[in-house]
Order: structure tokens, then sequence, then C-alpha cells
RNA sequence: CGCGGGGUGGAGCAGUCUGGUAGCUCGUUGGGCUCAUAACCCAAAGGUCGCAGGUUCAAAUCCUGCCCCCGCAACCA
């Protein structure tokens, strides 16, 4: 027997779940209910991060404590677990001291290898977020991406660590290991970014006080990623008495894996194992990055407004359908797709169509057959239970290597095999002619065995339905084990069992009438967004403060280098034409501006896009993220006052 | 030379690591069946596996170059 540690990522506690946390945990949990029934100790774990300016900073905004606003965001965690059945086994939060004394810990031994030092952290500033950003990070003229107002240069003193040491341990760990990373393309990124050269990480802050202190370093907290990647072993107990899962499932783990998302790869792959070599602790032996899930082959941001929400989701379809759909649907390392027409199609035809139907189809036989009663003779030789064998063993195979979308299409096949079966046996012939005889006993016997089958190893995907399914087809008590996907085995299909009578397990949804309904109701939705008010009004005087003028295009040409800005320049009925940059380089040519009018904002504070200084604005009706130019409605001179 | 992902029948995808008749789901067409949730079964049509070279007895798969699409980063005054 091996042990198996299982993690998610601790989700951040900003911002409510979205489709991609819970995708993430039903990975995990559909991996630990495989891997316990197949007899593996496992230890799942998730759970959130809830320390930074980021919290502080939302949780201000709504009037709250810092704490209050994590509360809250893990009570919709902890509904979430309740609603599809998440079954880890702890849920750690950073706020926790159990946590705060793993993190001091890891601290503690990584200040003793040597590996923290003290040195002035320089950058651009912003005070009322006190906080640094990076060049990039910054708005025109040096100004902060939240607040646009100016930036400074700032030097505190921060804690570092000798990530640079590490670089050569790290390749060599790849190196002896190249199935720390999965997928193996997720190897390669990894690998060239450590290969590019590592920089010591900062890993204090000297002015946020939500966070855990430094130990020995008055005036500092640990910055984000050293106090939120411990969580995988201080949950586990390390640097506490009670050690033993840690000392269990980490230290003498066979497979501690981690879960994560593209996004978070580097600092799983890189910063984490670093950190525990410095601290001389076992590392994690896979950390396996998935990909995202796209909205209507959209990428899913805030702003687009195209958010799946877990609720609205589980509220439509089910949360067995919910987790169905997410691991049939993806590969995992790869990016997928939802939208609600992917998701009806997938229901209609894979649990409505092949699973719900063949139970339906031989349990009504059955019952008619046997009053009501599972067939009273089993049958041993048979077509079904060679391809029944050959069907588990991909299943397990498939899902030993997380790929769940696999092991889900060998179950089905083992469905379109057994729907053969019945149609060449024709069994409402058989019971035509000779009633309940063995013959037909035998044929429905196999039928329901093979759907047993299929639903037995459904059970880590679907844990409410596939236990309902087992019971319609006469086994009312789900096996704890893998052992009962035997074909005629201990756990076979009992004959002269009850077969209770039951209305659909997956009733057909009528697409067009369902997408006719999720499209008024996006678009009452939408209704109500747009007519929320929520900017306060302004004055004329504050409006006129704006100057906008017409202005002719006379020349325009594509920014190097970018692809969204076009530099033109632009007649405002000045001495001297002006030099404006757009972001309208992928909806409009160049060559077809020049001689249009259009509105400028002329009292703009002059910026540097892309290296380019604009003097000012270009008016566009902004659809979807896409320019529309406005332009006069008949040709007046350049300078004219808009108001 | 910024980083990454992808290009396989009408749609969505698997297969590429470990070369050897190109597969799945949906859709289309024709047929069958009537136990079942208008479901199920059979058959057919439909693919230069982005392009061009190369390696090989053999390439969707390995190598080289190129083209296109999508993210990220930069950028939306």
């Amino acid at each position: 027997m091996s042990t198996f540690y299982i993690t998610t990522p601790i989700y951040y506690v900003n911002a409510l779940p979205h489709i991609g946390h819970i995708f993430t945990t039903t990975v995990g949990d559909t991996l630990a209910r495989y891997l316990r029934m197949a007899g593996q100790e496992v230890y799942f774990l998730t759970g959130t991060d809830e320390h930074g300016q980021n919290i502080e900073r939302a949780a201000r905004a709504e009037g709250l404590a810092p704490i209050a606003l994590a509360d809250r965001v893990v009570a919709k965690y902890r509904e979430l677990r309740d609603r599809l059945e998440f079954s880890y086994d702890d849920f750690i939060r950073t706020t926790e001291p159990r946590h705060h004394q793993g993190v001091f810990e890891i601290v503690r031994r990584i200040e003793a290898a040597g590996d923290l030092y003290t040195a002035p952290h320089e950058g651009w500033y912003c005070p009322p977020c006190e906080t640094f950003y990076t060049e990039k990070e910054l708005g025109p003229d040096k100004t902060c991406p939240v607040h646009g107002s100016p930036v400074e240069w700032k030097s505190e003193e921060n804690v570092f660590f000798r990530l640079s040491k590490y670089q050569q341990p790290l390749l060599d760990l790849y190196a002896k290991h190249p199935e720390f990373v999965r997928p193996e393309s997720r190897l390669n990124e990894v690998r060239a970014f450590v290969e590019s050269g590592l920089r010591d990480l900062s890993v204090s802050r000297a002015n946020v006080d939500w966070a855990i202190p430094f130990p020995g370093r008055p005036g500092q907290t640990i910055y984000v990623w050293l106090d939120a990647l411990t969580n995988y072993i201080s949950a586990l107990g390390f640097g506490r008495e009670e050690d033993g899962l840690y000392r269990k499932f980490w230290e003498h783990g066979n497979v501690r894996l981690h879960l994560v998302g593209k996004d978070i790869l580097r600092f799983h792959a890189v910063y984490w194992p670093a950190f525990l070599m410095s601290a001389g602790l076992p590392l994690p032996t896979v950390v396996w990055a998935h990909g995202w899930w796209q909205r209507d082959g959209k990428k899913v941001s805030k702003s687009a407004g195209n958010i799946v929400r877990p609720d609205e989701l589980i509220d439509r379809f089910g949360s067995d359908n919910v987790r169905y759909f997410l691991l049939r649907e993806m590969v995992l390392g790869q990016d997928a797709n939802f939208s609600d027409e992917a998701f009806v199609d997938r229901y209609n035809s894979d649990l409505a169509n092949d699973l719900g139907n063949t139970v339906s189809r031989l349990v009504t036989l059955s019952r008619r057959a046997f009053n009501g009663m599972t067939p009273p003779e089993a049958c041993s030789n048979n077509p079904l239970a060679p391809v029944a064998a050959q069907v588990v063993q991909d299943y397990r195979a498939a899902m030993e290597d997380l790929a769940f979308s696999r092991a889900l299409e060998s179950l089905w096949r083992l469905l379109a095999e057994t729907n053969q079966y019945i149609v060449s046996r024709e069994p409402w012939k058989v019971l035509k002619e000779e009633g309940g005889s063995p013959k037909l006993s035998r044929i429905l016997w196999n039928g329901l065995e093979a759907v047993r089958i299929v639903a037995t190893g459904l059970l880590p995907f679907m844990p409410r339905i596939a236990p309902q399914v087992l019971a319609a087809v006469g086994t009312p008590i789900p096996p704890a084990s893998f052992d009962a996907m035997k074909w005629g085995g201990p756990d076979m299909m009992p004959t002269d069992a009850i077969l209770p009578e039951l209305g659909p397990l997956f009733p057909r949804i009528d697409k067009e009438a369902y997408l006719g309904e999720a499209r008024a109701q996006k678009e009452k939705t939408m209704e109500t967004t747009a007519a929320a008010p929520e900017k306060p009004l302004v004055s004329v005087d504050q409006f006129f403060q704006a100057e906008l003028k017409v202005a002719t295009i006379l020349a325009a040409e594509p920014v190097p280098k970018s692809n969204k800005l076009l530099k033109m320049t632009v007649d405002v009925g000045e001495e001297k034409p002006r030099t404006i940059v757009a972001g309208i380089a992928l909806a409009y040519r160049p060559e077809d501006l020049v001689g249009r009018q259009v509105v400028v904002v002329a009292n703009l504070q002059p910026a540097k896009l892309m290296g380019v200084e604009s003097q000012g604005m270009v008016l566009a009706a902004s659809l979807d993220g896409k320019p529309v130019l406005l332009h006069p409605d008949a040709q007046v001179p350049n300078g004219t006052r808009v108001k």
C-alpha cells in the first residue's frame, strides 16, 4: 500500500470561487476517491490563502475586518464542498495558528541554512497601496496601476531568499526527475525559466500588516509565497508536536502531488522546491499543471463579465453532472471550453442516452419478466465479460495517469457494447416467446452486470448519482473497492433481488427550449446590470473640464512592436499638428484613417506609450473591447469645440 | 529574434513521448428495431492529419524551415 498526498492550491479569498477553483478541487477529489477505492492511503488537502495587501484593501473597501472577509469566502467554499461532495480530509487557512507554526519552522530552517539576508528593496512605490510595483506594472508616467496617482522611487529593507543558489540544484532535480512537472511540455517551460537565471527573491514586506510577522526581523512580515506554499506541510503538522500526518504523508510519503493551474506553476516548481531544499525537507514528487477553462471559446475574465459561477452551474445542471462534464471535457494540461450547448450535448448523449437509457431498458425488461426482481440466473460465459475486463484495465490505467476523459471513454465503451449485445439478443422477443426463461435471465443479467461495473467505475466521478445507478440495478450498497469491477466476482449482480421502481436518473434536456431559456435569462441579467446606477453624476463644470475638439487625421502608422497601437498625426486646429497614440490598430488600418475627422480630448495630460508620446486621446465607442471611432455628422473646421 | 498553446472528415476533440491499416463524440444520409428517456442497433458519405523539405522499408507521429490561429507579456490617454 502506498500513501498519496494530494493538494489543491489554497485559494485566495479576495474573490468568490469560480469554475477554475471547483475544477481543481474536483480533479483532486475524484483522484482521492479513486485511490481510496484502489486501497491506497490518501490524504487530500485544500484551503485558503488569506493574507496580504489585497485582502486588507478589499476588506477595507467593504468596511470589514480582513478576517471577516476571509470568513465569508471560506463559508462559500464550505458550502461548495457540501454541494459537490468534495471529500477532502482537511481545509487549511493561512490565518490559523497551526499554519503559522509551520511557517515559523520553515523560516527557522531556511535562516539556519544561511539563505536569508536583509537588503534594500528598491522600486516604484505607491504610498496609498503601500506596495512596490515593477516597471512593467506601472501606468504611464510612472503612475500606480490601481490609483493612477504618481508612484515614488523608494527603498525599503526586505528579507531576501537566496534563490540564485538553487538554480543548479533545481536543474539537477528536473534532469533526474522529469516527471516532477507534468505535463511534460510544462517542464520545458520551467526549465527554460530557471536556465535564464534566478534572482534572489524578496520574501518579506515592511509595511504589510495583514501577514505573518517575520521571525527575528522586527518590522517585517512574511510575503505571500513563503507563507502560502508552506500550507502544504503546515496542514500536516509540520513544526508542531503532533506531526504524525507530516511524517506519514510528507516525510515518508510515497506520492506528494500538487495540483495547480498553469498560472502558478512557477511558484510550485521553482520557488517551493527551493524553499524546501534550503530547509532540508523532502520535495513534492509531482506538480501537475492543468489548463484553463474558457467560456464560449473566450478567455474568462472579470472585465469581460463571463465568469462561470459554480452555484449557477450546479443549480442548473446538478452537481454530479457538473463534475462529469468538467472531467470528461478537459484533457488535463490543455485548456478546455465551457458552453451551455456543449454541456447539454454532453449530458444528453452520454448521461441520458448512453447511461440512463441503458439502465432503463434493462431494468424495465427485468422487472416485467421477473416480477420486479433481478434476473434469477447469472451467466458466466458471454461476450461482454472479456470486453469488461479490458475496459476495467484501460480505465484503471487512465485513472492512474490522471487521464479522466480517457477513463470515462473506456467505461462508455462497455456501455456501447452492452447496447449492441442487447440488440443482438433481442430480449423483448425472448420475453414474448418464452416469458421469464433462463435464457432471458442470462441475457438481462449480463446487461445489468455490465452497467453495474460501469457505475462502480463512476463512483469517484459522481459520488451521488453513481450509487443511485447501482441501486437502480439492484445493488443498493456501493462497494468499497475496485475488486467489485470484476465481472461475475463476489460483488456481482445479485439474482432475485428487488429492482426498485425509479424514474429516469438522467432525464433528457430539451436543448432548444433550454438554450432559449438560458439566453433569455442572460439578457435579463444584462439588463439589470445595465440599469444599475453605480457611477456618481458629474456636474456640467466637471464635464467641461475636458476639452473635446474636432480634429482631422493627417497621417497614421503602426507603432513598432505593438499590435494594438496606432500613432497618428492630427490637426486640432492649432499651429502645429499633434501626435496621438490610440489602441485601435486591431480595428482600423492606418491608410483608412487618413483624412477622417474624429473627436479628441485636447487637454489630456500627455503620456508615453511604447516609447511614443501621445498628446491627447481619440474618442471611440468601445464595443466588447473593440473601438468604434466617433466622427462629426458633417464636416466642421478643425478645433471646433464639442459639447 | 519576448514566452507559451494550438492547426487531424461539417463541429468539438483523442492519437504525436514509445513511427507500422487515422480514431472518438456530435452532426448528415439510408436502413433496422420497438424493451428503453424521440432512445438503441446497422450501414454509408465525408480527412492532401497547416505547408515544404528531410530521416526511414514505413511519418499525423522523428528532424529542419515556413505559414496561420489563440493566449500571456508589452500595449488600450
